[in-house]
DNA sequence: AATAAGTTTGTAATCATTACAAGTTAGCAA
DNA sequence: TTGCTAACTTGTAATGATTACAAACTTATT
């Protein structure tokens, strides 16, 4: 998917964020790899081509895309937080065997607890755990 | 509820885990105090009736107990780990202004996707965010 | 070009969690 | 009951992720 750079500075703007050079190439690589990678994986990744690139500002820029509702944080596991770009509804699979993690479509909107019914939710996430079929064959 | 605690040691038998006595206390206040406590706040309570209690042992029995299967990690944070004593299908919602955390109803083995027929579910995880009614009404 | 606000960087600080070794406890067998 | 062995607890030290901070840099705007 290609990202709609003028749109999105829009947005950002009303929250005084800048798309500045290095969060637009963490969003850039989110967009383009979605592999729910951790601080690390992306700072490893970035730094090759941006050998100035601390890690500091991966953190920062994480946040700030965080913040401006552009990138989601994942915490399935207490011990590694992970990054998605923010698509339409979907949960997400973790394999306890090999570590993937998938997406999966499921409408999360359509979960109702009559326990909810004076909240206001802003935010559903599903984590799943298990074995994924690759694991499973061997 | 109480803890039927002969059969609670004869599971944890099995897996060469034995229920001492600092052990015991934890399991007991997850079971008392539905609160879903961090570390910290378990450590705090104890150590009031148990001044020689480390943090390592709180972190020791918490890890023991989750892998007899008689707690669960919640990671609705990235940076804070919370435990949960084991019951029944629930789902967990966290209040964004008060930081409270509710349980709710859900029948969490009635959601399927049709991206995972060919994996194999050890694990649902519902994490709602969003404000509770105390905060909505102030 | 000048300005002001926002961003990046590197280092240092913080905080949660784990590793480790030494001492203690509990359960089992003789 | 005694002794043995494995498991447990403790405190300290180590690790690792994340944040704080100050100085230098960049960007958008006037």
């Amino acid at each position: 998917m290609k990202l709609n750079l003028e749109e999105i500075t829009k947005e950002l703007k009303n929250k005084n964020i800048r798309l500045s050079h290095h969060r637009l190439k963490v969003l850039e690589f989110l967009n383009d790899n979605r592999i729910h990678p951790t601080v690390d994986q992306i700072y490893i990744q970035l730094h090759k081509e941006l050998p100035t690139l601390s890690k500091t500002t991966v953190y920062n820029s994480l946040n700030a895309l965080v913040d401006a509702g552009l990138v989601k944080v994942l915490t399935i596991e207490d011990n590694e937080t992970r990054y998605d770009i923010v698509t339409d509804n979907h949960g997400h699979f973790k394999c306890e065997s090999c570590g993937k993690i998938y997406d999966f479509e499921i409408n999360l909107s359509s979960f109702q607890s009559k326990d909810l019914d004076d909240f206001k939710i802003n935010n559903r996430d599903i984590y799943f755990k298990g074995i994924c079929p690759d694991c499973i064959q061997q």
